[in-house]
DNA sequence: ATTTTATTGGCAGTCACTGACAATAAACTG
DNA sequence: CAGTTTATTGTCAGTGACTGCCAATAAAAT
């Protein structure tokens, strides 16, 4: 058989990856809100699909369970931090480039999602299924994080030791987070809490990366 | 009103805590033979509760959801491990004390707990479900983690760096053990690969203890 | 034996989630 | 525009995890 090349395609075609990134990221916005608003009990799979202006069945088919619904917003702000980290040239200290790379946004038109994300961490401490979503979310970070330390030190990602340091500096950011949560508790979403905050999240990191991956032995 | 101490006690007593872990302990015992077997989805709670000799209603009032069963077997283990880490020494070196106080038990009365608790841990790769429930009975321990670190520096155990270290530590565990999940996929579980995972252990908890907490800027 | 309290079991109900299929939407073709 | 093709959505019925409620039973004391 030759190849023809592409087959002229017929019929509808499949939606986007970006347009289903951004219908999930349309419901999970409906779902966070609930779930603040009412708890994770009393927010039902029909509730979220009406205010979503779907289907109860579609709901289902982007999201495999109710928790989940929280992914896309989550993962937008640690996609966000990961692009920072990315970012971080070699020679310079990380506080220094947390500190000219990472504008917590407080008037930006995400504004309202950086609130949205802290109120679901926030949950997250009193619902345990959020908790755990959201602990799995961000292990999944984790490989992201190798990668960004292996292209560092030049250290393969799947290395133990750098895939050691990589969960470090997550656990290392998960509790800076979960400081930031429980600061914010009473006297709100403060732009000198965030600023604190990235003092924290880099000292936390750098409690970590402090010693180079990969000089112990293998 | 005189206070005439412990009134006596009328009717039937209520179960020791010692009779419901035993009990909890039992009908985890069974439950992860049968998710080992078949897989999380395939068993059912009815499944579970017949294999304990319970009542189905009995099993859900012991346990909040089906991944939960898990739990008392995993903790087991992780509370085996904190135990260990107490009686750590403040002046030895951590590979050291745990090469005389971590016997990986594999021809023990408890070894194929050992084997089961593995069985499950690998389960978690495949089953997101157990992996959440697993993350967060992980993240439970980061509270003794930071009192076994306070009880070595002083520092409080709510202290911000102590639970950087906490949590760091915790996650350095994981990977360690993630690492003997997959090693041991091929050859089994081997006293060598034990040996080993006993050394990555101690060369990831050394990797984060290495700095002492709370020398930074707090 | 009876009373008292704690636990268990049985039953019905709710709700998260799935499979199967009909209905509709979005392209292209003539 | 009518017709064809493919992707998505909705509808409906069903399964199974989990809960509330009450009856039944177990384990103590009187």
């Amino acid at each position: 058989m030759v190849d023809r090349g592409p087959a002229p395609r017929r019929g509808r075609p499949p939606v986007s990856d970006e347009q289903r990134r951004r219908q999930r990221l349309a419901i999970s916005r409906h779902a966070v809100r609930l779930f603040s608003e009412q708890g994770l009990a009393a927010t039902s799979g029909e509730q979220i699909a009406r205010a979503s202006g779907v289907s109860e069945r579609t709901l289902w088919r982007h999201f495999p369970h109710k928790e989940s619904c929280v992914e896309p917003l989550l993962t937008k702000t640690i996609d966000a931090f990961r692009t920072v980290l990315h970012a971080w040239p070699p020679d310079v200290d990380l506080a220094e480039h947390l500190r000219s790379a990472y504008q917590p946004v407080l008037n930006s038109p995400s504004a309202t999602d950086v609130e949205a994300v802290l109120a679901v961490i926030r949950l997250t401490h009193d619902e345990p299924a959020l908790r755990a979503a959201y602990l799995v979310l961000r292990e999944r970070a984790e490989d992201t994080l190798a990668e960004v330390l292996s292209a560092r030190t030049g250290v393969p990602s799947d290395a133990l030791p750098v895939r050691v340091e990589a969960a470090a500096m997550n656990a290392a950011l998960k509790v800076a987070t979960d400081d930031l949560i429980h600061e914010t508790a009473e006297s709100g979403i403060t732009p000198d809490a965030l600023l604190r905050h990235r003092e924290h999240l880099a000292d936390a990191i750098s409690f970590v990366t402090r010693r180079a991956p990969g000089d112990g032995r293998d």
